[in-house]
DNA sequence: CCGGGTCGGTTCATTCAGCGAACCATCGCT
DNA sequence: AGCGATGGTTCGCTGAATGAACCGACCCGG
């Protein structure tokens, strides 16, 4: 799609939003920063998206300050990219969007949950806390939980297998640092 | 895209989201339909969208329940697309969204700004409204109005001109049903 | 009842972006 | 030196987007 492409003409914020975010595979990029993906091969590996597509969405989105790109290693060089504040409020968008696919067209039994972890209740779905006040939950405080439902083919790749083992907090890295 | 082009294999509810409303033009038809915009000749020329491209978002669109086709004469048959209730639970993403672009990347004056229509007060980020008890605003209680901003270059078509001139509640038609 | 205009498409040739496999560069390890 | 891990880039292919042209149903004025 890129800047420009089309769109221009369009003078309303949404047109230049999606601009930026509504490109194929970028807002699953994105959620899986969400979900603590850091590292190139993460991404890879959990979204079979083709290694150049992939290149160019996180040159993108770091272009467009929604991710940056963190050196966590010199020698041999190694870059994690990590959600900005910008990147972190599309919170506010990719939620709602899940959870309107969810309500609209599951299949089967769900497959994970969102809480707030502060006192484990299931956000509504516009991503609030309904106990707390019906307060807006902040990503960095909701948890996801596996659910029941397992896919008939379950992914085997690493963070596919992080995410049904474990409730894991929003935005902490989802993999150990170090494997092998 | 179209459904499993890719995308399957991710078992998320994002992903089946984004298989229907994440193909290219697709939300802006939707933001459209927001404003009022019902007729296929309207869509076209306020979103400068090739023919055969909006034809096909149309026919997506009311496939996947997101909008219907209401015939509103006979002879000539003419039909137009209104936003089912699973259309219009997507405010919940489109306005976030367009709140998000218009933070970050806004060029110049506000162009439109939206109003809980009871009570006048702007909406909240989230799509609330801060004057009564942060309760979320049905997109039917919505109003858009003319901001200050004007673009250098003005777009001319009927739709963009009627959102210029006057304030307007989201969901009804924008254009009158019979003009020339 | 003929000609022109409107509306809502479809068709088609061209261009561009996504795909996926192969390749490559750097570094660490043995 | 050789091998594997990591994070890319290159490249040929294909499918979708683009934009211009065409089409058919219908209305209206003459």
């Amino acid at each position: 799609m890129a800047l420009g492409k089309n769109y221009e003409g369009q003078h309303c914020s949404l047109a230049r939003a999606l601009e930026l975010v509504g490109e194929r595979w970028t807002l699953l990029v994105v959620r899986d920063a969400f979900y603590g993906v850091r590292r190139y091969g993460d991404f890879l590996s959990h979204l079979d998206i083709p290694r150049a597509v992939l290149a160019d969405r996180l040159a993108t989105l770091v272009g467009a300050g929604i991710l940056q790109r963190h050196r966590y290693q010199e020698s041999p060089p190694r870059d994690e990219y990590v959600l900005t504040e910008r990147g972190v409020e599309l919170w506010s968008v990719i939620y709602p969007l899940m959870h309107w696919g969810a309500r609209h067209f599951a299949t089967g039994q769900w497959l994970r949950s969102f809480r707030h972890a502060a006192c484990g209740t299931e956000l509504d779905p516009g991503g609030r806390c309904p106990a707390c006040g019906n307060a807006d939950v902040p990503p960095g405080d909701v948890e996801t939980v596996p659910g029941p439902g397992v896919p008939d083919e379950p992914r085997q790749d690493p963070v596919s297998v992080a995410l049904r083992q474990r409730p894991h907090r929003l935005l902490e890295p989802l993999l150990p640092a170090d494997r092998a």
